[in-house]
DNA sequence: CCTTGACCTCAAGTCGACTTTAAGTAGCAA
DNA sequence: TTGCTACTTAAAGTCGACTTGAGGTCAAGG
């Protein structure tokens, strides 16, 4: 397969790949002149890239878990903790869902008046309903402390 | 209240808060000297912010749904649509939590070959499950179709 | 023979939300 | 008056996942 066919048949543009290979998370298997020349198991790489980024984890995450050989080596427990932050994600969302639904149920002339509003400001202030906010800053915060 | 103060009781670093003054999502009242004074309502329009934040507007948004005075006026409908996003990325997550939690727990020797495992794969692939994927990718193409 | 067009490389740009850095200034204590 | 420190500014840097752009190569078709 040249480029253009995985690109038909990914449907990711031809930059995407080239930028995977870079990064190691895809190889060609040759050349034909300078053009690129894919095996056929390219594109399950490629679905479980995107089931890998779709789950919520990086490409560098994702690399790792590819062996030398391209066939895929996933730990296990990795996929029990991302089913876990998933979890704790889906509590948040379905916090907040409902916090905005009342509010945009609510009688209270402003939504400032509306205790449950002002509660889930509170909360969202204080950093509990969505910790993806400070995710990278706080990863810095705590390996500058480290 | 000066800067250090604000920064004592919203948690945020003041960095942040000179640059959500840039923005325009918050004022100072004036100055003492050069020092930026604040008045006390910029501590709700912070948790403001950071509910809006967590709800998953931009700031650009969050700025839109302040008046000039500064206080709120947020449209119920914004509310509305923002937990119906919610609902869908809710949803989406939910199957990829299933879905996590049965190739952890999957007898298949590799997941591969587990058919629950394939299918989730190919949905990723076709932006089923996780559209926030593409996101900005999604929206770039809309806007150079358009 | 020459053009077209699909592919190539490498470097730089984009986006959002901040943070960091460098250099400057002003209020207050000693 | 001197010096400390907390503040100020503008500009540049960061992070992740790509995209874009400029300039180059090569095989095939008219």
């Amino acid at each position: 397969m040249d480029i253009s066919e995985v690109v038909r048949r990914s449907g990711l543009p031809a930059s995407t790949l080239r930028f995977y290979e870079q990064k190691g998370l895809i190889a060609s298997v040759g050349r034909r002149g300078l053009h690129r020349v894919f095996a056929a198991g390219v594109l399950e790489q490629l679905a479980l890239i995107a089931l890998g980024r779709a789950a919520g984890f990086s490409l560098d995450q994702i690399g790792a878990m590819f062996g030398a050989d391209g066939r895929p080596r996933i730990e296990r427990q990795r996929l029990v903790e991302k089913a876990d932050e998933l979890d704790q994600s889906i509590k948040q969302m379905t916090a907040m869902r409902d916090g905005l639904r009342h509010a945009a149920a609510c009688p209270a002339p402003s939504h400032l008046e509306c205790p449950k509003f002002r509660r889930l400001m509170g909360l969202a202030g204080a950093g509990v309903i969505c910790e993806r906010l400070n995710e990278t800053s706080a990863k810095k915060r705590a390996s500058r402390k480290a």
